[in-house]
RNA sequence: GGCGAGGUAGCUCAGUUGGUAAGAGCGACGGAUUCAUAACCCGUAGGUCGGCAGUUCGAAUCUGCCUCUCGCUACCA
């Protein structure tokens, strides 16, 4: 098994608040980093899983702005839809913070003065696009205007980037520019738009340059995709990089000239993975504890994030961490590419999306849990597709899986009164079945411990088809009228696997894991597990066989494509 | 434009460092069986691994060119 360490903090991507979760959010980063925190406790390892909110920046004043209501309105409505979500899935972190908190806002506001302190920010005066009529400087993706590069010159090129010719623009040269803003709330949004000049911070990124090379070079270990995109920016050079906006929506920025600047979303937002940490120690009487994974190398520390995320995970909050001085870096970046959708982007703003709450009001969580694990975008992109979770539901969790349970436990309900029979029977076929309970459990260890999850759970699914071979050589159906021994040993032997299936399963089937061990009559899961000796004894009763995954019938998948469609 | 990822059996995709890896799952076809959610189990199906050229004793796996798809290009997150 490859080196697990004893203790582990996990991060997942903190969620922005101004939109519901989608199943590509959920198998970028949550999903894979719940399982993984649901095999190490069953490993036996301590693990801290720490996500929560990210509620500060632009979009979201903008959010309010068009449903006319507070800002503290939009993210206390997406606040609940996440917790409901991230619940609803199983998704369940030690502690959800949110980054408009007071808590979070004073240890962002210590960290950005003490890296101040140590000389690592610096102050710049540049000259950035202000609407007059909103009274705000402009976020460049808000400015909307003409491309005054020669060969293009269409209307419609936005302030970070012409939507015609591609190229990155500067906002402050556009011709003829309009203020998204005031269109946004009904005005013209010409003639209010000006150059002013205004104060930054900037983060001195390119003093790390090499620190974060050999951070890297440390780790050949992380996913190529990860290395790679590093290793590109390192090759192109840091620069600095400014760390403050001029917003009404964040954190202030805590210095005496910092008045009406607030902290860049992406500054404070990883510092909520420590905020949210300290947090949650303190919250448990254990106020100190949180120094064991943030400033001690022993003990494990990952984020989980989607591709989008690489930029701010590998090398921006390393820099940021190098800077500030009193923190270790992470012992991994484990990020995923894209899930599409149909064949299609994802797309929040076009509502082209398979939305979690929604997903939530017609199916139970772990066929989507199955699903999304079962494509996961690990090393490319991946396509979510209606009929294809359908195929991998009802052929693989249903027929395979869900059959096997079955037909193991109904089995011994109608010939052995439900009473775990004894195995009278050491047969070379049933050693085998047994040697292969502890290599399934020793090969999906390794395999999660690698956080290959794709390849874990088609293990467990060999694993599921190993039982069914073994079940249909055996043939107790036969052997029911001729050799009751041979056929309890054989049933036995079944309930055997069962039990190491609802272990190896609860990583990726946490609602199902529970259900198959109170059918089997054994205690929930507490941790540990995954290597302790199976406890299921001859003699004891099972419970009533009860499908664990139903089939999905077209009449259940049709409206879900319908609903893309529209 | 620059950088990057892909184009492998009908479909979805695996393929570490070049040489019994041309593979899996699904679909399709045939067989066996009845404990089970008409489920399970067994067997079959042959795609010149996008195109061209090259390096090599030998390449899906290395190099160059061509073609197609897609993402990123950092101050919205």
């Amino acid at each position: 098994m490859a080196d697990l360490k004893d203790r582990y903090l996990v991060t997942a991507a903190l969620p922005y608040a101004n939109g519901r979760l989608h199943v590509g959010h959920i198998a970028g980063a949550y999903l894979p980093a719940d399982t993984f925190v649901r095999f190490l406790r069953l490993m036996g390892k301590e693990a801290h899983f720490i996500c929560g909110s990210d509620e500060n920046g632009a979009p979201i004043t903008f959010s309010a702005m068009k449903n006319n209501c507070s800002p503290q309105e939009v993210i206390d409505k997406f606040h609940n839809i996440f917790d409901q979500s991230f619940k609803g899935l199983g998704i369940n972190f030690s502690i959800y913070g949110r980054t408009h908190s007071d808590y979070h806002t004073k240890v962002s506001q210590d960290f950005f003065k003490t890296v101040h302190e140590q000389g690592h920010i610096q102050k710049h005066t540049t000259e950035q696009v202000y609407c007059s009529e909103c009274k705000m400087f402009l976020p460049d993706r808000y400015i909307e205007g003409t491309c005054y590069y020669h060969d293009c010159g269409k209307t419609g090129a936005r302030g970070d980037q012409c939507e015609s010719c591609g190229r990155t623009v500067d906002a402050t040269k556009l011709k003829d520019p309009v203020c998204m803003v005031c269109k946004m709330q009904g005005r013209p949004g010409t003639g209010c738009i000006e150059v002013k000049e205004t104060a930054h911070w900037y983060l001195r990124l390119d003093t790390f340059q090499e620190d974060l090379r050999k951070y890297i070079d440390t780790h050949p270990e992380w996913r190529e995709s990860v290395k790679r995109f590093s290793y590109g920016l390192l090759d192109q050079g840091l620069n600095e990089r400014a760390i403050t906006r001029d917003l009404s929506w964040g954190i202030p920025v805590p210095l005496e000239d910092g008045q009406d600047k607030v902290l860049y979303v992406w500054f404070d937002a990883p510092i909520g993975y420590i905020s949210f940490t300290r947090q949650y120690f303190e919250s448990i009487g254990k106020a100190d504890e949180w120094k064991e994974f943030w400033c001690n190398e022993e003990n494990g520390l990952l984020h989980f994030i989607g591709k989008d995320n690489t930029v701010f995970h590998a090398v921006m909050f390393p820099g940021m961490l190098l800077a500030h001085g009193g923190y270790r870096l992470a012992g991994n970046v484990v990020a995923n590419e894209f899930l599409n959708l149909e064949g299609n982007k994802i797309s929040t703003s076009r509502d082209y999306a398979v939305w979690v709450d929604e997903y939530l009001e017609h199916f139970s969580p772990d066929p989507l849990r199955y699903y999304l694990s079962a494509i996961a975008p690990e090393a490319s992109d991946s396509d979510f597709s209606w009929k294809d979770f359908q195929q991998h539901n009802n052929g693989e969790l249903a027929d395979n899986l869900g059959n096997f349970i079955q037909r193991n436990v109904a089995f011994c309900n109608k010939y052995f009164d439900g009473i775990i029979p004894e195995r009278k029977n050491k047969t070379e076929a049933g050693d085998k079945m047994l040697q292969e309970i502890e290599d399934a459990r020793k090969e999906i260890g390794e395999l999660l411990s690698e956080f290959k999850f794709k390849f874990a759970l088609e293990r467990m699914m060999r694993f599921s088809q190993r039982a069914n071979q073994f079940f249909a050589e055996e043939t107790p159906w036969q052997s029911r009228k001729t050799d009751m021994d041979a056929c309890g040993s054989t049933i036995h032997i079944g309930l055997l696997v069962l039990e190491a299936m609802s272990i190896v399963m609860e990583p990726f089937l946490p609602f199902s894991s529970a259900k198959l061990r109170a059918m089997l009559n054994v205690a929930p899961l507490k941790g540990g597990e995954w290597n302790q000796p199976l406890t299921i004894k001859a003699g004891e009763k099972v419970g009533t066989a009860e499908v664990l995954f139903p089939k999905f019938d077209d009449d259940l998948i049709q409206p879900r494509i319908d609903d893309l469609n529209k």
